[in-house]
DNA sequence: GTCCAGGCATGCA
DNA sequence: TGCATGCATGGA
């Protein structure tokens, strides 16, 4: 992999299993739009970016080598060697042909704090809904950052809002949870940083103790936003696919349980009904 | 109209 | 510890 500076665009050669429109599409992020052009539009960690695809070339627009370096690298996980990852999880039969399917999925290093908070809001709900409510929620109480899109607002802004100012945006039940979550995050009560430090274990221990989050809310949360490669969030689709797997998750998987999860999640959504 | 969605808190046994 | 139930909303 080799990153060049060009004329206000990043380019960065010789990517392997990276599909954008699976990747930013597959249920992780809410967040990412499709332009007509079929490059993807989007803001993460407070910063806007458009990127797309060519051959094993990716493309980022308008970006800066600070923003690169800071945001971007980490977030699509350029630094981890997927095909190796890849292969290793082929060992399992039953992936195989899934990984090979829909090849190029990667897990995006989410902000923690906007993993959270979009994970509260996902609980028994559609995904085109969890898009919904995010985007007036960034809308509503976001930065603009450029025309028509937003920062994900933080802790410490959303913080004064009321459960009613939630239930505005159609969050339904999960208001009382934001609300509280917000205020809790803001005030220091819950240390994001922390927890990031923390091993598997104590890192979804602290999050169970959150109001309204679930163990599958944490999973989501401490794979997507806090960095842990082998939780393995289960919800509907993946109780589905648990069924092919009787005695357990397979040996392959040890380490990087959450990258085949994604796998096996999207495979679910796409044959399973 | 019914069922379902990247579930959780609560009450009860 | 495990199970049943209520919960907001909108698309299928």
């Amino acid at each position: 992999m080799k990153v060049e500076y060009c004329g206000g665009d990043v380019l960065v050669k010789g990517v392997q299993c990276l599909d954008l429109d699976l990747t930013l599409d597959c249920g992780q992020a809410f967040r990412w739009e499709k332009q007509q052009d079929g490059s993807w539009s989007g803001v993460a960690k407070g910063v806007f970016l458009n990127i797309y695809k060519e051959n094993d070339i990716v493309v980022l627009k308008n970006t800066t080598k600070e923003d690169f370096e800071n945001v971007w690298y980490d977030y699509f996980d350029f630094g981890k060697d997927y095909v190796k990852i890849c292969d290793t999880l082929k060992k399992d039969e039953l992936i195989a042909g899934t990984v090979d399917e829909y090849y190029g999925i990667r897990i995006l290093n989410q902000d923690s704090w906007e993993a959270l908070c979009s994970f509260v809001i996902s609980q028994q709900n559609n995904i085109k809904r969890i898009k919904g409510i995010i985007s007036r929620l960034c809308a509503t109480y976001g930065d603009k950052v450029c025309d028509g899109f937003y920062s994900f607002p933080s802790a410490q802004r959303l913080s004064s809002l009321s459960e009613e100012d939630f239930e505005a945006l159609g969050t339904g039940y999960r208001a009382k949870y934001l609300e509280k979550l917000c205020r809790n995050v803001a005030s220091g009560e819950i240390d994001l940083e922390k927890i990031k430090t923390l091993s598997l274990e104590d890192a979804r221990k602290e999050l169970l103790n959150i109001y309204g989050v679930g163990i599958k809310v944490a999973n989501c949360a401490l794979l997507f936003g806090f960095g842990f490669y082998d939780a393995f969030p289960i919800d509907v689709w993946m109780k589905r696919v648990m069924e092919y797997y009787p005695d357990g998750l397979p040996q392959c998987f040890d380490g990087i349980g959450g990258i085949a999860q994604q796998y096996l999640f999207h495979w679910a959504r796409n044959n399973l009904k």
